[in-house]
DNA sequence: CAAAATTACTTGACAAAGCAAGTATCATCC
DNA sequence: GGATGATACTTGCTTTGTCAAGTAATTTTG
């Protein structure tokens, strides 16, 4: 199995890493800290966490392609199709299909979106303002900077499935 | 330009931290990046993500209560309740109701929980040296300790919400 | 220019998240 | 010692995540 085969010895302590000290359940954990109150901002706001991080990628970049959107707002396509017809309805967002190209549809925030998104930007920053206070101002930057950096790596190559990827 | 700021043009909004630089945006991508091999060795493992970090917590910690699961695993009361029976089934765990306090339930990972966790250790460190030599020991450690301290801060007080936790 | 890709979404199905409400069990306080 | 309150889950319901398939609109090719 392990092609790597250093230990053979599955009685021996496995070497995992204490889940305090473990990757990706300490960034779960660690958002779940920064979520608590942003959360409570958004209970009243009528929007959820995904419909917020939408606005606010459309606030911030302007229309976009729905892929282009779900690839900013961390969403997945489909998740982002599903949430597109009611954020419409509730009058957050437009929508077209740009004649150039009708397999596209571009989203734009409205003027009531954009609203919304202003009613809440105090206390975002009020929020962050807070984290920035108890954690650091210096030590908050040198986290958004190794986190930036985190996310450009490319973890696949070199594993089996990174040639299902390649192929193509 | 002067920043006296007190223009009336609602235009001219709180400036958001650009969503590139937001925590709870990044801490989401960086997720995302180190997930990506995780579900692939999980993939051909027989559980999901969720039960992983159940199985991962009981074999660090021991048996323990629900609640206090759920909280390690960063996961809702709710929907550990709802993955308990099947992990029951499918060998991975046990449970048990104290007589002392017949509300509460208490999991253990069994022998065969136990056996599949081990099974994987070797990936799971193979992954974590991968990430490790990509990005850097030292960075490593250094983002862990940064994410470690931000579990900590305490962000509801002074909010409306910690009276609510104040009142004890 | 028609057939074969590719692109950009959509839809379906099912597990899980998130929130609210409900149900047993203890624990307390007159 | 029975009503009141707090715990520790459970259950219901809607939305989102995830993966697989499907569809319509371009592009590319032979």
């Amino acid at each position: 199995m392990p092609e790597t085969g250093h230990k053979l010895d599955m009685t021996d302590a496995p070497a995992f890493r204490q889940t305090r000290r473990s990757l990706p359940i300490s960034l779960l954990r660690a958002r779940e800290v920064v979520m608590g109150p942003i959360r409570d901002m958004l209970s009243d706001s009528g929007v959820n966490e995904q419909k917020w991080r939408v606005l606010r990628v459309l606030q911030e970049k302007g229309p976009q392609e729905l892929s282009q959107v779900a690839a900013e707002a961390v969403l997945l396509l489909s998740s982002l199709t599903r949430m597109v017809g009611p954020m419409v309805a509730e009058g957050l967002i437009s929508r077209m299909t740009p004649p150039e190209d009708r397999r596209k549809t571009v989203v734009a925030i409205t003027p009531a979106g954009l609203a919304l998104v202003n009613a809440h930007a105090g206390e975002s920053a009020a929020i962050l303002g807070r984290i920035e206070a108890e954690f650091g101002h210096n030590r908050l930057e040198q986290l958004l900077d190794l986190l930036e950096d985190l996310q450009r790596l490319d973890l696949r190559s070199g594993t089996p499935e990174a040639a299902q990827k390649a192929r193509r």
